[in-house]
DNA sequence: GCGTGTCTGTGTGCTGGGGCACATAAGCCG
DNA sequence: CGGCTTATGTGCCCCAGCACACAGACACGC
């Protein structure tokens, strides 16, 4: 029986050679992603770690006084609780289901142990983290110097490349949580990339029309981050996806 | 003949037990850092990790336009250079001396074998990446929602929190381009801090008078980075301070 | 002790985004 | 089909921080 889902729709899973995969797979149970859920608040001691597929989880965090932004976003070229191997366990920030969808979830105490093997597991989580830590600091440089319009741009293209189809399920009131910003904010950027014919958007959906027209009007935030990704994790299959080759 | 410089300045090295520092030891070089100097520039493959003593390095990112701003701090506390063992090699952003003084620094390669014998050094750096990585992303939520005065008392706290004195040497136009504002916004900050008689200044040094009550005013983020440091690099000293010890 | 470069203080106007209030409309569900 | 919920559009005023311009003032070298 082939399921639509498949362990190699994660990017870090799909990149593990057949050996390392085998010794993985019996550990990873796929689980639903709904919209809003929370994998983890500040302080809680993760529990597991989340390889997502079709999911899209935000790290976020809340102030003090209320306000959030995101401070980076994990798809499936990823995985959430890096903590777990990190050593520390927890974060300060939480993590937020952005988009749903699915994840295969591993067991925390297993992630570490696979990982203390110091094979090519732990080779991509690093590099992965290392990938990570760069988006980080990126959003801190865009949160600073750029405009609005240009972080939203940013903001889309990052989701979109997690994504299969061209159309994100979202309302601007969550967009807006995602940034950090009002949601008025987002509909007055929202509405110039709808006018130049970039995207369109109606209640709860935006659709990017002009992909290229959206990476113009980005900050180099989006290049910096996209190309170190690949630099760190260049998409190269270890193993053949065995799992979908049915004729 | 003992000197006044010694790596158990560095908390990292100096939670090494004896056997793990004495592995290490022979490979750490003195090095004196001049104020301005670079570390390492955006892309470039890093030679050597450093671990200050008395110095203080910022990460920094310039953007397209010139604009600059700090994703995170480095100063006794830690090591420049975690992309070397994280496996990244180099990263987006340069690395700049912030406060002149002193650090160790180690062959990258040598590095990168000491942390692959997966001891306790390997897990003190990924705690101390860790904790780089909660600074990093609390300074985004920082620029995104906190005033001007709230970022100045926290740059000022964690600089300060790196240093033997309270008084730092560093000009307005400096402190500004780590907080990536104008000048003239922390000449504004900085009058308010002196009225309020919690820091002084004159030409390029400031005195912190009141450290309780910079802690006042400042958001949230330097506690919530101060917090995780600890909570994951408890100053513990797993070895005595033989070099020190002479009556 | 004097000149000079650098650092600091201040002013004016401008703009992006925040807070708030409210109008409008789209989708949903009975 | 009709009403209700919830998303979106707009207008208002306000303020923080930017740009640019310039004045004072301290520090250092000669």
């Amino acid at each position: 029986m082939s399921s639509i889902h498949n362990p190699n729709q994660n990017h870090l899973l799909g990149a593990l050679p057949t050996a390392e995969f085998d010794a993985l797979a019996a550990y990873l149970e796929l689980v639903p992603l709904r919209l809003g859920e929370s994998l983890y608040e500040p302080g809680e001691k993760l529990q597991h770690a989340y390889f997502p597929t079709t999911a899209i989880v935000s790290l976020h965090y809340v102030t003090e006084s209320g306000a959030s932004a995101e401070t980076a976003g994990v798809g499936n070229e990823g995985v959430v609780g890096v903590s777990l191997f990190m050593g520390g366990e927890t974060t300060p920030s939480s993590a937020v289901v952005q988009t749903a969808g699915h994840a295969y979830r591993m067991e925390g105490q297993r992630l570490k142990e696979e990982f203390s093997r110091a094979g090519l597991f732990q080779r991509l989580l690093l590099r992965y983290t290392q990938a990570l830590m760069t988006q980080m600091a990126q959003t801190a440089v865009c949160n600073r110097h750029h405009s609005l319009v240009q972080q939203l741009c940013r903001w889309l293209l990052l989701t979109l490349d997690r994504l299969p189809t061209n159309e994100l399920i979202m309302t601007q009131e969550l967009v807006a949580s995602m940034l950090g910003v009002r949601r008025e904010g987002i509909t007055e950027a929202a509405g110039k990339l709808q006018r130049a014919g970039l995207i369109s958007y109606r209640r709860g959906h935006i659709s990017v029309l002009d992909r290229t027209g959206l990476e113009s009007h980005a900050c180099e935030c989006y290049a910096v981050v996209k190309k170190e990704l690949i630099r760190l994790l260049p998409d190269v299959k270890y193993r053949q996806d065995s799992t979908t080759t049915n004729a």
